[in-house]
DNA sequence: ACCTGAACACCGTTCAAGT
DNA sequence: ACCTGAACACCGTTCAAGT
């Protein structure tokens, strides 16, 4: 679809028989989650990948060990994003706003969701992690759950939230934000366009940041 | 899945070459659910139900549009089940305690997704109704989001919640519930088996009935 | 070391043909 | 009216063979 500039068939995006020269398996996790992006999750194909990225499909298999295993470095960078994204929307307050910082935590996990919908559905949808395979993902959601429990903890340390247990308080901030962004994926958050739809995101998430208040 | 009460391999399930009799649609939707439950949703396929079922695959097709409007009814039938889950939980509770019944509530559907992950997954994974096919599935979602609007009415006219808009503390609890249900699901809640991740519900939840108090 | 080509055992969907 | 059988265009995965 993209290298199709020409009326050249996709056979001829490899150029004349040559290999992949460079970083195939980047390549292909880059096409891949473009292909995510455009077609949605459950549409995504490996072979499609490779046409895309011009290579035989077999090749995939030099770089990844199953589609299972590419989808789970897709999730991984799903996460790494995530923590990225928390960190900017977190980066202008200041240490002792605790409960705005949870309100911008929970505002950058869901504008993720909302700006990448079928990415997300990667990382949520297939149980990928279900037999310990992959710790790297594993280790990229332990990344941006870290971001959640160092400001619960420090809330609590500064007396701003409840006394209660800090991974508990953490997942019930969790579990807001994320069925927040499930909802909103399925089409149960009905606030039109997805602008509104993250800022309804703090209507929805201020009783439970009240309830966490000490 | 039904009808093999002896050893019968699958293929011999359809007797002697005679049409299946009775309810071809019901007995599909019944292989289907079964599958579902066992292989997972995502590994769930027309070909293997209608096996199952002892026909030709082809055959589904005169009950079914396509595997996705099968689905869309494995989802419907889903949301009826929650939707009874729901009413039966909170069905020894007093209507004056509404707080106790929207932590029933929560648990109901979380205690669903919880005993049937598989058949939930379809229900909340693809964008099954992403086009307005379907509206008796929409149907059977508004039933079960009826049950909590009608609650959170009758907790603001008892004054027993905030002064905040009856659809907008809906969406907190159905945030709250949905997030831990899928979070659970995901095996990011870490509380063993799923009695106790039941049970740790109430540590999670609590915060978000305490905010959404008056 | 990395990729190709062909093969295998599956899919979902369609359609003429049977009863 | 309801189901079968064969066909079509796809998959993911494997493996000998090429460079």
């Amino acid at each position: 679809m993209t290298e199709k500039t020409e009326k050249t068939p996709a056979r001829r995006a490899k150029p004349r028989g040559t290999y992949h020269h460079g970083d195939l398996r980047r390549a292909v996790l880059d096409a891949a989650t473009a292909l995510i992006r455009e077609r949605g999750s459950e549409a995504f194909t490996l072979r499609e990948a490779a046409r895309l990225v011009g290579v035989d499909h077999a090749a995939v298999y030099r770089h990844f060990e199953d589609k299972r295993a590419l989808l789970a470095v897709v999730a991984e960078e799903g996460f790494v994003a995530i923590a990225g994204r928390i960190r900017d929307e977190m980066a202008g307050l200041p240490e002792t706003s605790v409960l705005e910082r949870l309100k911008a935590l929970a505002s950058a996990y869901v504008g993720f969701a909302l700006d990448n919908p079928a990415h997300f559905r990667v990382m949520l949808g297939p149980r990928l992690n279900e037999d310990g395979r992959f710790p790297s993902l594993e280790s990229a959601i332990e990344g941006a759950v870290t971001l959640l429990l160092d400001e619960v903890r420090r809330g609590r340390r500064l007396g701003l939230l409840r006394d209660a247990r800090t991974r508990d308080m953490a997942m019930t901030v969790w579990t807001a934000a994320h069925g927040y962004a499930s909802l909103a994926l399925l089409g149960r958050i009905k606030h039109g366009d997805s602008v509104r739809a993250a800022a309804y995101l703090e209507v929805v998430v201020a009783p439970v940041l009240a309830g966490l208040q000490r």
